[in-house]
RNA sequence: UCCUGGGUAGCUCAGUGGUAGAGCGAUCGGCUGUUAACCGAUUGGUCGGGGGUUCGAAUCCCUCCCCAGGAGCCA
């Protein structure tokens, strides 16, 4: 009798036994006597064979007409077989065809991306597609059980905000029963009040940016994950961040080895990403710079060619720290050495893909934190509430963000954003 | 928002002033171990929209729309 509910990923261990399958057919190859049926289930991709002698008159006119991406179900013995690339295939003894596909728009020929975006519904389908979201759904498990670990406790920051959270990107903005509302650029300002509560709090969910950005490491909808840490301060930060990071990647690295396999991923630079991470200061990368030819001067901010000027010099993510205070968020703690700057915190991540990480000490001083929201024209009265934390029980604290997509996009070495969420969001673009 | 490149068959593209093309897909036929299978045949067009120049425009000009890449900003 044949068994019914073993995924394609499992068959290896059933090797011998009669199973049955359902599932989508990737691809077809036949003879006139012999059929190659490639199937999906969603855990992977088998190959059935169909023999005509072997199999009823009925399964092999349904061979005949089976057409990509129809739905199927098979029955037969698995066998091991070399020339399988997972290493089993099934040997048929029964095929039937349950939802007979039409013209799929997406062959097994090139497409542009134009195209595969206009069908990112269809294009889910796709082995690349598959192996970059299931890198992605292990990412997201990954954070989620690291914070987990360490007794974080997850709170849901909201995503219809009052007032901006920060007062620099452009936000979406909304009605709200007769007044303005926007969505969250960031959770991490309703992070900071549960600390008191908490101790150790984190917030993982989308995030907004209005920005007219049009470039491969921008969308307009995006994953961010924010801890913030009680009594963490500089220092704790950069190596909260630095274990974050190369946790998440050797965790990708050891549960995602076929996805990568498929996305060609060359996993030696992922190998290499253990702590301790290079470290140096927004100055010293500014004479780093400088050395190299690039005129930056000491006060500006970088530039996606400074940004790959500095990684390209490292075999792994690079801390870059103490930025001037001008050009980073009013909340940043200035450091006690050098008042010009503050202690923010970015990581590069290698191989050009940027900044992934950006975090720092929050000021928990209520009369400085007040100056800074003045000088930086923010209102007062919107950001009372910010304030009022640092009147009842402050504390040192500190915390970063990082960008899930920006996080996927480098461990799978994608050239595009877009490929490391299932419906990207992007500049005049929201379908489907 | 700015800069650059592009829009021709379902898809990927060639065609730069003189009869609208190829490969793939689809359809039909053939083939017992295929891996982007292969072989033969058939099918397939508002040349992005509108206007203009010309005997004649996919091709030259104007305009609008759409797409891709990059910049700034950021994760």
């Amino acid at each position: 009798m044949a068994t019914s509910g073993i995924s394609i990923r499992r068959l290896k261990e059933h090797v011998g036994e009669q199973v049955s399958l359902q599932g989508w057919l990737v691809a077809k190859r036949s003879s006139g006597k012999i059929g190659f049926l490639q199937v999906r289930d969603g855990s992977g991709v088998v190959q059935g064979v169909a023999s005509r002698a072997e199999v009823p008159a009925a399964a092999w006119a349904e061979v005949e007409r089976v057409t990509q991406e129809s739905t199927v179900r098979m029955t037969g013995t698995v066998r091991e077989d070399k020339r399988s690339p997972s290493g089993v295939e099934l040997h048929l003894s029964d095929f039937a065809v349950d939802f007979l596909t039409e013209e799929f728009p997406i062959t097994p020929k090139e497409h542009g991306t134009a195209f595969l975006m206009e069908n990112r519904h269809l294009w889910l389908r796709s082995s690349r597609q598959r192996a970059a979201l299931r890198v992605r759904s292990e990412a997201e498990q990954g954070i989620h059980d690291f914070f987990h670990q360490r007794d974080y406790v997850r709170i849901d920051s909201p995503i219809l905000t009052p007032a901006a959270c920060e007062g620099t990107s452009t936000l979406f903005e909304t009605e709200y029963f007769g007044d303005k509302a926007y969505l969250s650029q960031s959770g991490q300002l309703y992070l900071e009040p549960a600390l008191s509560a908490f101790g150790k709090v984190y917030c993982f969910g989308p995030t907004f940016r209005a920005e007219k950005s049009k470039t491969r490491r921008h969308l307009m909808e995006f994953w961010m994950v924010e801890p913030e840490v009680a009594f963490l301060e500089f220092e704790g930060l950069c190596d909260l961040a630095e274990e974050f990071l190369s946790e998440l990647v050797a965790r990708v690295l050891d549960r995602c080895a076929e996805e990568l396999r498929v996305l060609e991923r060359d996993t030696g630079p992922l190998e290499r990403v253990v702590g301790p991470f290079p470290r140096i200061t927004y100055t010293e990368a500014i004479a780093r710079l400088n050395a190299k030819g690039n005129p930056i001067a000491w006060g500006d901010d970088f530039g996606a060619d400074e940004e790959t000027a500095i990684s390209e010099d490292f075999d792994r993510p690079v801390l870059i720290s103490r930025f001037p205070a001008a050009f980073k968020a009013f909340y940043m703690q200035p450091d006690p050495e050098d008042s010009r700057v503050v202690l923010g915190l970015d990581i590069l991540a290698p191989e050009g893909y940027g900044e992934i990480v950006g975090g720092s000490q929050r000021i928990h001083d209520h009369d400085l934190l007040l100056a800074k929201v003045r000088e930086h024209d923010l209102p007062v009265e919107a950001f009372q509430w910010y304030l009022d934390v640092r009147k009842y029980g402050s504390c040192p604290h500190a915390g970063f963000g990082m960008g899930l997509e920006r996080f996927v996009a480098w461990v799978c070495k994608l050239d595009h954003l877009r490929e490391t969420i299932p419906y990207p969001r992007m500049l005049y673009k929201i379908y489907p």
